[in-house]
DNA sequence: ATAATTGAGTTCTATTTTGGAACTCATTAT
DNA sequence: ATAATGAGTTCCAAAATAGAACTCAATTAT
């Protein structure tokens, strides 16, 4: 497998690889929520160096998550802003912020918040189920593979299958 | 801001960066989750090269992802299983993988789904608040910055603060 | 009128990471 | 005695990243 294009892999994860597979492009995500729209914002916020993030930013271009729009004329410049398709990314960036905060600790304390619009409260994300609205974690729900074949081969070598 | 150590970093998503901020820490995880646990079948299922996965595994280990245990002596060999830290990290799988499945389309079909236990059937994960049960996206959140100067530096760019 | 600044990149070289293949080492199977 | 397993390690080439400097158009400051 290269390192480039993993946008033809089956498995859907493998394909967000291709897309924030790397150190910076969740980050750059983050300051998007956070309201950054200029290439030079973004880099001082966060250090990147300016050639990769031309590069980031044209790839999330291209994947559809960010969109490059003018913001003025004469000098032409742009801004980049997420799409809709950007824009759903927020509960990855939440469901992981959640994971992060609890697994790995720090000292310092959190530069941001996650607050609901509505009770202005901080949020406690947690991952269920559209139709039921069970709590969906390790304790409740299997990766099962689609193929069974695929499945007899991991459970060749496995007391059983599962999230154990 | 180095490549390495973001072990540090006071933002949760970027000591995040720091476990899964590559290509293949994520679906090293996936694997696991199916149920794979060791050395070679990680190898072969995923196409990675040894020498990476070896270091892959051990930032695993020493993030407190995954624990190396022996499954046999003579000769001795060690498996990778979940910790429960690692087992935490299924919400933003299932966030992630729904994310990509809508956004990043693809002809294959799904090379695996997530089943609720109890129900047997395919999920489709919701990030909701833990208090109210409210869904959490971009239209019912906002992300604030917890420093009201880093708020107002962002702002004095911006009509508004949000997730516009 | 000339010089400095702003904003958004691009180009260049030096380091680091990654990819790929071959090699090790202890034990077991043939 | 020879080959195969399992879990790595070592080595070299190729690709990605870091860091700094450079471009270019237009605008503001002197």
């Amino acid at each position: 497998m290269k390192w480039h294009d993993l946008s033809e892999e089956a498995c859907p994860l493998a394909r967000a690889m291709g897309v924030v597979g790397d150190r910076w492009t969740l980050l750059i995500l983050r300051e998007c929520f956070l309201g950054v729209r200029r290439f030079d914002h973004y880099q001082k916020r966060l250090g990147i160096t300016r050639h990769l993030l031309a590069e980031r930013l044209k790839r999330l271009e291209s994947m559809g998550l960010l969109e490059k729009r003018p913001y003025q004329e004469r000098p032409l410049r742009h801004e980049y802003r997420l799409t809709m398709s950007g824009k759903e990314f927020a509960p990855v960036l939440l469901a992981m912020q959640h994971w992060a905060q609890r697994n790995l600790p720090s000292e310092e304390p959190m530069p941001f918040a996650f607050v609901s619009r509505e009770s202005e409260k901080v949020v406690e994300p947690v991952v269920t189920d559209r139709d039921s609205g069970e709590e969906l974690n390790h304790r409740t729900v299997l990766m099962v593979p689609a193929d069974p074949e695929a499945a007899k081969a991991i459970a060749k070598h496995l007391p059983q299958l599962g999230w154990k």
